[in-house]
DNA sequence: ATGGCTGCAAACAGTTTGCATGCCC
DNA sequence: GGGCATGCAAACTGTTTGCAGCCAT
């Protein structure tokens, strides 16, 4: 968990970073896993975790949260937003809203060098699902 | 976790809504749980979950992300943003930074209603830390 | 009294880790 | 050849859930 220095190329690494980056979904652990497991038979779910957590301390991919739940990654590392569906939590791409970071912070004394902006909202589908059926109202607390 | 309409009022529940609003420590589910069971001793750790999902979902209390992490709760239920620590994961409140929501999505096709910004940082004791002892590097990646 | 709520503990899901072996440099 | 990386599986952490009894309404 330390030094983030040297790595080697493997195949399993590589196609890791492949399928991330063609993919615009932010798939989470297991569902890269799926994909990646179409071109690497035998790797393991244990192999993509580990990777996953050196390539985003690496910077060379991003680590989305996700409450309680999975989390998801980016192989996109342009600076841009998204947009998340509180009903199923999927995440889509949106661009990059300029937000100016607090420069006079009164005693947070914080040393700040990003920001992560989030659109909460219903995706289409679920848009869909709730008006055509009556569907039930989970819809975990939203900020903002 | 259906219909939210119709709650009681116990002590359990009491107490755990105090103590959130009490805090500005935006304390995970184990967190509240040690300060809840100083005034309600054998109160379960079941329990405290459970009411957390239920009062999140009621849009009582505010319910925070962590990637792969524990989630954090929020009592504070005026808009506002947050601090991020990467090194040790606290959060600290900020003000209102506001954000206009895209008003003309092109395909994106979401129902907007809010958003969540949270500033991306070290927190002063972590700056400390890592500046008085020759500290590690672990930096999960940062987004923006 | 009635059914939502609780404590308890087992079950789960996602993630991490130890170990022996494999393969990149 | 040396040591980082892998596959496998067990271990862990955080969260959810089933059940029998309790208590607010």
């Amino acid at each position: 968990m330390a030094d983030p220095s040297f790595h080697r190329t493997t195949r399993q690494r590589e196609v890791i970073i492949e399928e991330l980056r063609a993919s615009h979904e932010h798939p989470t652990a297991a569902e890269l896993y799926q994909s990646v497991r179409r071109r690497v038979p035998n790797i393991s779910l244990g192999t993509v975790y580990r990777n996953l957590d050196l390539l985003s301390q690496a910077g060379m991919i991003r680590k989305l949260d996700a409450a309680g739940g999975e989390a998801r990654f980016d192989g996109n590392l342009e600076p841009h937003d998204h947009l998340r569906c509180v009903r199923c939590g999927a995440v889509s791409d949106a661009g990059r809203t300029p937000v100016a970071l607090p420069q006079d912070p009164p005693a947070c004394g914080y040393r700040l060098f990003g920001y992560r902006l989030e659109f909460i909202g219903i995706c289409p589908g679920c848009w869909d699902a709730t008006h055509l059926t009556k569907a039930q109202g989970s819809t975990d607390n939203v900020e903002g």
